[in-house]
DNA sequence: TATAATAAATGTATATTTTACATTCATTCT
DNA sequence: AGAATGAATGTAAAATATACATTTATTATA
């Protein structure tokens, strides 16, 4: 007991500085969470979000990055920065502050057996455990965050192979805003933006038909950024 | 010089974490940002936000609050957290990561004299002095987010005097937008909400006719954003 | 090889929202 | 009494968003 006090005591002395990760993926037309079962105490074995303390010769940015490519093996992947917890009791041993970093990922471009290897699991975004700590209002902040991104930034894109169905993009815009959408005014308003180039290829594992395949142009987006328009979807 | 590079070895021995308050106030149809010059070396005199370490044992929003009362007198001041600085040579001199919290104040309210006695000056936002660090950034961020925070909530009211006239709310919102609005279509747009009151007061500073004074209604506004109507100015 | 089945692709009319724009009003000052 | 000033107001046109049903290309199977 005097131990465990003294050790408290000492923690609080310092201030620590982490970073975690809110992995998104999505994958059979629902968005989901990369979550890790922990393997360190205190709380092992609890469901938590993937995080770091941040190291002294590394940007914040970078130490997101890293996190990501140790569990994940990607590299390069596209992430945001939410936002800084803390709250003096979040974490009941230490004094830390986390900088929450959100990621979206291709859930068919990360290497399987690494994210295994860390013990994690993908959940449906509406159907998460209970994670550590403040964990889940991470999520949550961040979801409200990628809604509102996904409305005027093109982000919805990271999330998506680089070859996909409008289909699928109408899916995975209904997946973020969790409502259904008309197809037509869909297929409408993002075709209307000029920002998807049409492929001469069909992807024909949902229908006997098959739809045509596209990929985001990056350079027609930057054209319609420069010229003042405003990209939003649904 | 020996003594230095020994100093600089023992500071980025170690993470410090502080926070830097963007300060903005509307006064004459300006849109201006509290400024202070520094008081300590390193970079003493130079033009910089204000901020301060984080202690151990206060919040990290509670460390933006204190900040700002100890410089202007204000308590329970409009704050929200911008984001978190943390490139790794962003402070010469320390590996400081800083959590950038911008505030909005009334700026009829603040302690002149305390202000004062802190060095700073108010200076209009399109003509604001080189600031030390990444401080000219974190302004030039917080301008963004204010932008669009301004459209979708109604955070623009913590910058006026508690009671006001539409077209001081219109001069506002262009100095924020920094674009010209219509008169007839902001005050119809703006009262359409129903989160207006309109007061038996009028006022005569600025023209012989008089504009009416209008306060906004909290609860109105909670009641439409229950409703899932949303908030919407210009 | 004709037919059934399936998801993809498409157009139009209506409602809603946004924009552009000029005059009258209330009050004060001379 | 009249001039001067910023406040207050309405309407028509344009642009955007919404609601909604049929045809098409292809595969599987009868």
């Amino acid at each position: 007991m005097a131990q465990v006090t003294k050790d408290l005591y000492q923690v609080k002395e310092k201030m620590y500085v982490a970073t975690d990760c809110i992995i998104f993926g999505f994958h059979e037309g629902k968005l989901k969470l990369l979550v890790f079962k922990r393997r360190l105490e205190p709380l092992m074995g609890e469901w938590s979000l993937i995080g770091s303390f941040v190291r002294l010769d590394e940007d914040l940015e970078y130490a997101g990055q890293r996190v990501l490519t140790e569990t994940t093996g990607l590299k390069n992947v596209f992430m945001q920065q939410l936002r800084t917890y803390g709250k003096k009791d979040r974490d009941p041993g230490y004094r830390c502050i986390s900088v929450a970093q959100y990621a979206l990922i291709r859930i068919d471009e990360y290497d399987e057996k690494l994210v295994e290897e860390h013990g994690a699991n993908w959940f449906e975004i509406d159907n998460l455990p209970l994670l550590i700590l403040d964990h889940n209002d991470m999520v949550h902040d961040a979801l409200l965050q990628l809604k509102q991104n996904a409305r005027y930034k093109p982000i919805g894109f990271e999330l998506l192979p680089e070859k996909f169905t409008i289909p699928q993009l109408q899916t995975l815009y209904e997946a973020i805003y969790q409502r259904e959408l008309d197809a037509r005014n869909f297929r409408k308003k993002v075709l209307s933006l000029n920002v998807l180039e049409k492929l001469d290829e069909k992807d024909k594992s949902t229908s006997k038909r098959g739809a045509f395949l596209y990929k985001f142009d990056y350079e027609n987006y930057q054209k319609l950024l420069k010229s003042g328009y405003n990209f939003e979807i649904a």
